[in-house]
DNA sequence: GCGCATTGAATGCACAAGCATTAAATGCAG
DNA sequence: CTGCATTTAATGCTTGTGCATTCAATGCGC
């Protein structure tokens, strides 16, 4: 049931509201299976897979908090801790970078790219659970 | 950028990474405004006003714990504590019913009512401003 | 009727997140 | 060069949330 999403182009109020819990409830309960399931296989809060992903497609596996910030819906505190945690799991180091003494450089260590790599099928397997079969209840590839 | 959001039939990982962040950018911006707004200008947390809502909706402004627990993505948890806390501000009452003496009856008060009234168009509007513009990035109405 | 599993809700506890503040480095005007 | 506003990140504090536990009421088998 529900399944508007996008659909609607109309607008009225409650056709606004059911749009609002549709993505509520997609993204409520995704995030809450991902994040079980991260932290039950791999040690790993939502958050923190998120900063190890971006810092894995980051250019040297390396890159300043601001731009993390920039990147991650996240408050710029709580970034904050997530990379202190993170540190202090080895998965990654901080270090103040040279041009600008204020900014911090975050680069990602070989354990954090290790549990990055062994986290990530996790991530895919769940994210597939949810928005694959929200999407095509079935049906496979094509011919 | 990125508005694949239920586009794509093709369903590899990287479309599947790509809507997941589209999903969680547009709840997680759209959540943040609304719980501030709705804070600052009517007190409520947006769990507080989901609450309202759902009891607004109800047959009689009232239903049982459990079933907003069914409706609401919430904790069990969570959710006793939110209305306790609804509780606590005269917008809602608990009792608990007859016929089922664990359960606990959750009826809304004028006060709730009221509350819920004046802080709908701020919800409206948060949601407006976000979903519509997603949308229809330009264009009005109909002829 | 009596015990026992089940269901419904509340509570202790731990933790992540946001806000406000703080501290440090930078940039810029004079 | 000096002083001041700005930027960047970290921290104190508060709060909302989830998990596990607890407590009460119910239903069921016997």
């Amino acid at each position: 049931m529900a399944r508007r999403t996008i659909k609607a182009g109309r607008a009225d109020d409650s056709a606004l509201v059911a749009d609002w819990r549709d993505i509520s409830a997609c993204y409520s309960s995704l995030r809450c299976d991902l994040d079980r399931e991260l932290d039950d296989h791999h040690g790993l809060g939502m958050s923190e897979f998120e900063v190890l992903d971006r810092l894995v497609e980051a250019p040297a596996g390396e890159c300043r908090m601001h731009t993390l910030g920039d990147a991650m819906y996240l408050s710029q505190s709580a970034l904050s801790r997530v990379v202190a945690r993170l540190e202090r799991e080895g998965l990654l180091v901080r270090d103040m970078c040279a041009d600008d003494r204020r900014s911090v450089r975050v680069r990602l260590t070989e354990a954090g790219a290790d549990r990055h790599e062994k986290a990530r099928p996790t991530q895919l397997a769940v994210l597939a659970r949810h928005l694959r079969e929200e999407r095509q209840p079935a049906g496979d590839g094509p011919a």
